[in-house]
DNA sequence: GAAACAACCGAAAAGGTTTTCTTAAACTCT
DNA sequence: AGAGTTTAAGAAAACCTTTTCGGTTGTTTC
């Protein structure tokens, strides 16, 4: 099977007995051909195993129907929803996508947009590490970027990211609602803007219902051992905590962990709530976790309409917020 | 910058004062163009900022210098690494690379492959999602198709998979040189292929060092919870054991959270080791786990590799197997 | 019966690049 | 100086599709 050249429209004339242009006709449902001949035509397309070729219509038309996908995290977990999410989006209206990873670095993704450019994308979706801010790319580039994730630095650009401090508020108001007062923050590295707004997010939830964090928001590291020792230590200073509110769902394995060495019941005397909704750690957990889900399947599947119209000749500027979503496990059941 | 039209070679050849055929040659370094001549035209290209235009290129070449690459397990994290394997492979050498999602679904599958031959890729990677054989869908179809992970159940197609047989073999391997005897298996749902095959090899190293496995291989689900209950009823059972060869890093966690409980230690009484070598979970179980790494970004390099052959037109049949690693972490430290 | 009209179909250009073939110019040698 | 040879550059075809516009039927209207 690897040696046939395809079959051209050409072909498919020929043995319609018509010429090229009523077979491109007949087959893109134009009018001016009768039914019969349209039918004919049909029917050559399908005995040949027809399917035009894309690269000569994207020639013509100017629009190649490709985008580019560039991601600095493939092996994470956070850039393959969003990747789904664009992959969903764009397959539902007939346009492939390029995917390429430049793992960090900018003389990577410099080359690889090049390479893209030169393959006549019609847009591009760059999907960042993290959700701080990240450098525009979009001067000097002929096609709308949009930027997923981590947004550009310049607020005229296209960006869609998470919104953290509303996650952080999220997080804090079903606390409260499940009855907790005495409510803690153990959260990852403080270099990242996730950590730092999802914690101004809680603060100022709390403030609004009038109540105080227990001591101050311990940063660390996004692992589990961190989770552990945070545990141990807040338990010692502040041992009225009545929840602990955590960074991600792997801080709060480790806090969970910590809470049952310790002889404390989850939800029983401390409810616990991660962040990432990572399923399989989430639900596995020995008391199964609550936890902010980041939508991020949304958050690719929205880059992937602000891209579509942006092409389309309505480009949109600035920050689109995606909200998070409290998905509610036992570790957070209500006080009876 | 959204507006302009890309630069075409007969601007650069204007400003060079060329011809379009004489520019052509010089960018691609053809000879029979005066080196003054091939400096004019570059010096243009480059302030012009030109890229050849890759829809032309392939539309002349028959060759596009694309492949796609369809997965259906793109929140899984096993075809992450493949997908960051194949990428690296082809983006070295000027492929760019299609994705798309098929979910597990044969009519997506198939709908996909249509729109990926319409845009002309010279090959395509099919990557499964789990271990076992899949149907052949090369007949028919004009362009090399190589499978990675689940192999074609035609063996004259080209597969790429893990070699889950020796992977059992070099489990147990590692667990006798660590000075256990006593090894048990609890493991993963009995319908993947993986988790009989691992057993299978398993069995064999067994045999040639002369021990016997303790107990009967348990199958369950990928879960912690099952390594859990099968952990309590396997010790209950045979408490003699000193070793538990687990299917998952999952599983094993469930495992050690079960021995800990128990008031055994790790690996003072009973050795654990598990399979993906999936990092965070791996490093940052209570104790570290020793783990089999399938060396899935090398597959997907192979498999790349394969497909690049077979596009030269020097296809290979069969499966190539790939060999997995053990990492060695805490776990499984050998007796004093 | 001629003119206007509708319906259907085909010729040709366009899109950007590579390659082959041809031509023009410059050189070498006797 | 003229014939032969090398070198540099250009003209044009090819890749495949879509679209515009002109042309050929056959039908209606006065």
């Amino acid at each position: 099977m690897t040696g046939d050249k395809p079959v051209t429209l050409a072909e498919v004339a020929a043995q319609a007995g018509v010429s090229i242009a009523t077979a491109s006709k007949a087959l893109n449902g134009r009018d001016q051909v009768r039914a019969s001949t349209k039918d004919r035509v049909l029917q050559s397309a399908r005995e040949l195993g027809f399917t035009p070729n894309a690269l000569a219509k994207g020639l013509l038309s100017g629009r190649s129907g490709t985008v580019g996908l560039v991601t600095h995290d493939l092996e994470g977990r956070f850039s393959i929803p969003i990747l789904m999410g664009v992959e969903d989006a764009f397959g539902a209206e007939k346009t492939s996508v390029f995917l390429t990873d430049a793992r960090g670095d900018a003389i990577r993704e410099r080359y690889q947009i090049e390479a893209l450019l030169g393959r006549r994308v019609d847009g591009i979706i760059v999907v960042g590490e993290q959700t701080n801010n990240r450098p525009s790319i979009s001067a000097g580039i002929p096609v709308p970027v949009v930027y997923a994730y981590a947004p550009s630095d310049n607020p005229a650009d296209c960006s869609v990211a998470f919104d953290n401090v509303g996650a952080g508020r999220l997080s804090v108001e079903h606390l409260i609602a499940c009855g907790r007062s005495r409510i803690a923050i153990i959260t990852g590295d403080p270099t990242y803007g996730a950590a730092q707004e999802r914690a101004i997010g809680a603060q100022r939830a709390l403030d609004e219902a009038g109540l105080k964090l227990v001591g101050e928001p311990t940063f660390g590291t996004w692992t589990e051992s961190w989770g552990r020792g945070a545990t141990r230590l807040l338990m010692a200073q502040h041992p009225e905590v009545d929840a602990i509110l955590c960074g991600s769902d792997l801080i709060a394995r480790g806090v969970l962990d910590a809470l049952r060495e310790r002889g404390l019941e989850v939800p029983g005397d401390v409810a616990v709530m991660g962040h990432d909704n990572w399923e399989v750690l989430a639900s596995g957990a020995r008391v199964p976790l609550t936890s902010v889900d980041m939508n991020l399947e949304q958050l690719g599947r929205r880059a992937a309409t602000r891209l579509a119209e942006a092409i389309a000749g309505n480009p949109h500027a600035g920050v689109d917020l995606i909200e998070g979503r409290v998905v509610t496990r036992k570790s957070t059941a209500p006080l009876d």
